[in-house]
DNA sequence: ATTATCTATTACCTAAAGGTTAGTAGGTAA
DNA sequence: TTACCTACTAACCTTTAGGTAATAGATAAT
C-alpha cells in the first residue's frame, strides 16, 4: 500500500537523496584516487623520509618491485608525487611528496585513528 | 658506501620506522574493513533513513541484488548493521545502523571533504 | 488471472589488482 | 671476477571484486 505524500514532503525527499548522492560521490571519487592496498601506504612511507625506491620497498612490507613501480607512476600522474633523477656518480633517484599529498593528511589521520580503535575493538570481540 | 651510524641514531630510526608500521597497520586494516566500491556507500545511505533492500538497491546507485546481499551480510558480520526481520502481513525486513558504524563518522567526512575539493582540482586541471 | 514487487540466492563470467619469477643495465665491494 | 646493489621491466599467473541473468516464494496490484 503506497501512501500519498504531500509535495513538501517530497521535496524534502529530494533534497535529502541529493545530499546523499554528494557525499556518496564525493567518497567514491576518493576511494578512486587513494584506493587500493598501496597508495596511502607509500605516501605515509614517503612522509616519514623514504625517498628511494629500494628504501620504500623494505619500509613498505611485502610490496614488490612490479607494483611499487607502477603506483609510483600512478601517483605521479595524479600529482602526489615527483620524481627526482639526480645527475652524478651514481645517478640517485628520489621520490618527492608534491604540497597536494599533504592534503590527504586528515583522511589518513581520521583512518589511523579509526584503523588502530577497530583493531582493539577486534581483539576484545574475540576474548 | 656505508656509514657507521652511532648507535643513538640507529635507535632514532628504529622508533620512525615503528611508528610508520604502526599507521600504516591501522590504515590496512581500515581498508580492510570499510574498502571495497559499496561498503561506505551503503553506510552513507543508510545514515539517512534507507533501511530496506530495495531502497538501498535504488539510493546506492549502480548495485546489484547479489552485491546488495553480500555487502549486507559482512556488514553485519563485521558489527557495523543489523538485520531485523518484523513478523506480520507481510514480513518486513529492515537493516539498521548500529552505534559501532558511528564510529565512522570522522573518517566519511574528513574523505568527503577531501573527494569534493579532489574533484574541483581535476576539474581545474582540465581547464 | 497475470503481472509486478520484495528480498533475496545461485551459477556463471569478466576484468582488474596484485603476486611470482626472472632478467636487465649499470655501478660497487671483496 | 665473482658477487651483490639499484631501479626498474616483462611475462606470466592467481585471486578477488564485482557484474549478469535466472530463479524463488511470498504478497499485492490491475
Amino acid at each position: 500500500m503506497k501512501e500519498q505524500k504531500e509535495s513538501e514532503e517530497v521535496v524534502v525527499n529530494k533534497e535529502f537523496t541529493d545530499e546523499c548522492h554528494r557525499v556518496m560521490a564525493a567518497v567514491s571519487d576518493a576511494l578512486y584516487a587513494i584506493g587500493g592496498k598501496w597508495k596511502l601506504m607509500i605516501i605515509i612511507a614517503m612522509a616519514r623520509g623514504n625517498n628511494r625506491f629500494t628504501e620504500l620497498q623494505r619500509q613498505v612490507t611485502g610490496i614488490s618491485a612490479r607494483v611499487l613501480s607502477s603506483e609510483l607512476k600512478e601517483l605521479e600522474l595524479n600529482g602526489f608525487i615527483i620524481k627526482k633523477v639526480a645527475v652524478g656518480y651514481p645517478v640517485t633517484i628520489e621520490y618527492q611528496l608534491l604540497p597536494y599529498s599533504h592534503t590527504l593528511e586528515e583522511v589518513v589521520a581520521a583512518m589511523t585513528k579509526w584503523g588502530m580503535q577497530h583493531r582493539e575493538k577486534i581483539k576484545k570481540d574475540r576474548s
